[in-house]
DNA sequence: CCAAAAGTGTTCGGGGTACACCCATGG
DNA sequence: CCATGGGTGTACCCCGAACACTTTTGG
């Protein structure tokens, strides 16, 4: 055996991260803008190559890291990417990732790669170099699916959270109106979150209690229903 | 520039297929026996290396038909796998794909790369060389939770095919029993398939009629329920 | 006539949906 | 005391689950 494997041409392989952020009852995807060719002053997810002794969870925390100052976030595979002329510099595989996070925890810095990085509403989304539009709509539909089945929506808020906050980021993730005494009976019977004993303090009106996830919760164990339109 | 982005080292990129097969009522995979180091006379999944132009299914293809003589088959992408240590030549990323085949449209072909290839019941799997026990067991519960909700099932099938056939076809992959009424009516509601208004001849009982699979179906138009274990 | 599998309808119960009133708080 | 949003309970209906008898065919 002459030659090691890696000494044989290979496609590079990009890491591409769809990061998900909640906030003012808007959900946002945060984007980078490019200070270099190609795609330069455009917008595009942030993303990075795998280094040869990388995981993929590992490139998307450098990235995280560097990019935006984050770290200890829900990730998760999406799809492979494989359109050989995704990137005018070559043939490149991109491994797309999603992300959410609570944007309050972090303070979103602009890394030397981007000459800006900006939370995007995900109804307000600018045009996207490379196939990066396609990798930011199949993650919004692997969320909107996701988040019906398996409890990962309080990643997106605060530790502690009110009944009705997590009504309504359903309600703003799923673009639809569920009935709020539903939704409360089904989350409580799920054992979805936890209740805290404490309430929301301040407010000019009811003080709303606050619960947090249920840890030992797991996947398949409640099911939201919606109209499928 | 200097360099051109496939001069740097990338590590390898490998396609692995689980292909599964319906017949005698049991659900098969596809494996080779390696002719090769590494993993010489074991047990692998079908794989073989992206070549810089081709896409996923561009590999798919061309192992299917070099190493089994199959093509225009069902084929969708699982996952990709990162695990550095998953290949002892190198770092070599895995694509994931499985497909659904019918296997007596096809006669399997011993490639050049194999020893043998062979048929094996999902129940009764071999010791199965690099990490290709995880990429196995994801795909067959990727598959199991996709019948429920998405009409891939015929597939599996002859084109022609009895709801019985079906009905069993879905007992075997989801490995529980279901009321054969409830099954037929929810299958026939759903108008997942398509009475020819033909028969199974030559049978010592009633002739059961034959249907076809209904295109114009789509995904999430029916949802077989199932005690979840 | 018998064995074997195909084909068909009805009943019952649980869960999902729809819906309205009282409660706590700050101003 | 009023405005605002939080918290709670019930009735109905639909869909899914359970279930048994008749029909067709070959031998």
């Amino acid at each position: 055996m002459a030659k090691l494997f890696h000494e044989y041409k290979n496609p590079s392989l990009a890491v591409d991260l769809v990061i998900f952020g909640y906030h003012d009852n808007t959900l946002s995807v945060l984007l980078l803008n490019r200070k270099e060719e190609p795609f330069k002053d455009c917008w595009t997810l942030p993303g990075g190559f795998l280094q040869m002794e990388e995981t993929f969870l590992g490139t998307c925390y450098r990235i995280l890291k560097t990019k935006t100052g984050m770290d200890d976030v829900f990730l998760e595979q999406l799809y492979s990417f494989d359109n050989p002329g995704r990137d005018p510099r070559g043939r490149v595989i991109a491994v797309g990732y999603y992300a959410l996070i609570n944007p309050a925890r972090f303070n979103i810095i602009a890394g030397s790669m981007a000459n800006d990085v900006k939370w995007f509403d995900v109804h307000k989304m600018p045009k996207l170099g490379f196939d990066h539009r396609d990798i930011f709509q199949l993650a919004l539909q692997r969320l909107k699916s996701k988040i019906l089945y398996d409890p990962v929506g309080f990643e997106l808020l605060d530790e502690l959270f009110t009944i009705t906050e997590l009504h309504e980021l359903y309600e703003c993730i799923l673009e639809t109106t569920i009935d709020r005494r539903n939704f409360r009976r089904k989350i409580l019977d799920a054992e979805y979150v936890i209740n805290t004993g404490t309430k929301r303090e301040g407010l000019q009106n009811r003080h709303p209690e606050l619960y947090k996830f249920n840890k030992k919760l797991k996947k398949n164990s409640f099911q939201i229903n919606v109209n499928v339109s």
